[in-house]
DNA sequence: GATTAGCACTCCCCCATGGAGACTGCCAAT
DNA sequence: ATTGGCAGTCTCCATGGGGGAGTGCTAATC
């Protein structure tokens, strides 16, 4: 990392001109266009200087000698962090995300489905959502349905109308009539509980053989390790619109990228690294971990749950993206699923 | 459609043999490679006057003037009906789908996905996997979640664990304990039923005013939209492989396909079209009826659960792709997920 | 009549060449 | 500090020719 160069007034404003530019045209901004388009007041040899400054200090770089300028990675931190103006998401934009929001499902699931779909189509990139991590959410209802005299389905029906389902085996015989009043006990215990809690308790409780507790202990098993294997699940969607942008017409570069999203294990992981100090945290090309995102930044936003987070929701891209329309349009979907999502609170 | 012409023999080997080169080396063949690999008796003029033949006769084309020859969808047609050897999955492939499927999750959908991975997998193309039709599943259980006084949340747990969400609206209040009733009888009533005799008997009955009528009814509702919906659920999985396809590196075939992909109503009614006369189905470039596979091939075939078929599974790839080596994939995976399926039967 | 050798021809692919254009860096003048 | 001017550099693109692969045709052969 370069020590930080604080930039004068009129650095900044040409650095500004260059992401602008650029992240529009996609074509390396030279110092007569600059001069053109943005600082009529000042010659292009005047310009040239101050660009050879900013390539010095590292905010921008030169694809070849006689090209213009594009932004570093530094250039467009420098950008999202102090250049950077406010957007306000278009009406039409608001209108598409409202409409597609009146026809989501009734469900946590459904609903994230559906806010990863439109959050796609209106940022024009891949949209990322995590699943709300299951030991946290109340538990409403327990079902218990006999599968084989020894098996049992167990149901769970958690806040947001989640339900998770997991079958076990038992080491007797048990009825459905049974069942259905261990089910009935259960319902009024562990109502309004979540995981966490109830495995606290049991513990508390210390061993004991009855039949009943060994499928509470399966249940709070059961949600415990549903949530390690559940906890790598990322929804994404609109592959199709990277196909668009020039960056990806070498294909190696989708080809790293789209095996990162079938694989879904570390892109969860990169996702939790990510520590949200602003409510929008922007993580751009080479500050990735990930090798795969060399060359991609992540616009990233959580969404609420009865005004408690849950999860991440954003979207990955090329490096050179419209920075403020994206974060305009990640915020607007997040607070529109979030509130969508606040009927599903307690 | 040209006319069926016979073909010879010899003429068929030759085709054989270029679809054979074609599909492993997707350079065009000529008459000296066809000479010197298959056909040491035979001169290249003598194979050059075959090929001008089978070129005539419309089952190979000529890329341009001086190139070799490719196969025409008539040539791979006729390649796939009366060339094609039968092949069998090597031990490799065979130990990697156990294997997959001994870690897979004990349930309908699970299975499916781990289906549509694995397939993906060992055929280097994309796989496609159809959602069994709900309302010819039998219900093994209901229950009715209280959510707020007028709310309920029906879930119903099918065959094979497949288990169905819906939230509905009451007319009046109604408390747990009421719908724990209601839930019980409705076990007892409904049970190993499908939704499709549930809707015959209730038509029976005609119109009645009782509550407990009223969520039967919503419950049977439920089944058939949920159906009219899901029906239109395909999973696919290992679109990265496509990319390692040469005929690919053009991004705007790509994105047809994606877009295919990602609707998925489309590619569903797509699936639908396909009748099963023989075991596994080919579909060859232009006999699909879509614009987007005009350069795809399918190789489909079906799934069984409990002796009965239920879905469609298979792969889309290039038409050029190695068919005998994709077929007998697509039937081992397709039998090892019926195997894995067959205890969810009854 | 089928097969084959020989040959002229066609067309793609690759690469080198060179001019146009874009932009820079630097220098001297303001 | 700013600017005009200018030589220099590099990409991009169009052009053109050589090499190579493969064909179709014809005449000779089995």
């Amino acid at each position: 990392m370069l020590e930080p160069t604080p930039l004068d007034e009129r650095k900044q404003q040409i650095l500004k001109a260059v992401v602008s530019d650029y992240t529009v045209t996609g074509i390396p901004v030279g110092s007569q266009v600059l001069a053109a388009k943005y600082f009529i007041a000042l010659s292009s040899a005047t310009i040239r200087n101050e660009l050879a400054d900013l390539v010095g200090t590292g905010y921008l770089q030169q694809p070849h000698t006689s090209a213009g300028r594009i932004p570093t990675d530094r250039g467009y931190r420098y950008f999202v962090d102090f250049l950077m103006e406010p957007e306000a998401a278009t009406p039409g934009v608001r209108r598409t995300v409202r409409q597609e929001f009146e026809t989501a499902p009734r469900s946590v699931d459904g609903i994230l489905e559906k806010a990863a779909m439109v959050l796609a189509q209106v940022t024009e990139n891949v949209s990322l959502v995590t699943a709300p991590e299951i030991s946290e959410q109340r538990i409403k209802h327990i079902d218990l349905v006999s599968l084989e005299p020894q098996s049992v389905l167990i149901i769970l029906v958690l806040e947001g109308n989640l339900i998770k389902q997991q079958v076990v085996h038992l080491d007797r015989a048990t009825s459905q009539d049974d069942l259905s009043r261990m089910a009935a006990m259960l319902n009024r215990k562990v109502k309004g509980q979540t995981a966490e809690e109830l495995a606290a308790r049991l513990a508390e409780l210390g061993p004991d053989r009855d039949e009943q507790r060994r499928i509470i202990e399966r249940v709070v098993e059961s949600i415990t390790t549903h949530q390690a294997q559940r906890q790598t699940v990322v929804l994404h969607d609109g592959v199709r619109n990277l196909l668009r942008h020039p960056e990806f017409v070498e294909v190696s570069r989708l080809e790293e990228l789209l095996e990162l999203l079938e694989q879904g294990a570390q892109l969860a992981s990169i996702l939790q690294q990510v520590a949200f100090e602003k409510d929008v945290e922007i993580v751009i090309g080479r500050e990735n971990t990930s090798s795969g995102l060399r060359e991609c930044s992540l616009v990233l936003t959580t969404y609420k749950m009865a005004d408690r987070v849950r999860g991440t929701i954003g979207v990955i891209g090329p490096t050179r993206m419209h920075y403020g329309q994206v974060v305009a349009r990640v915020r607007l979907v997040s607070q529109a699923t979030s509130e969508v999502l606040a009927h599903f609170g307690n």
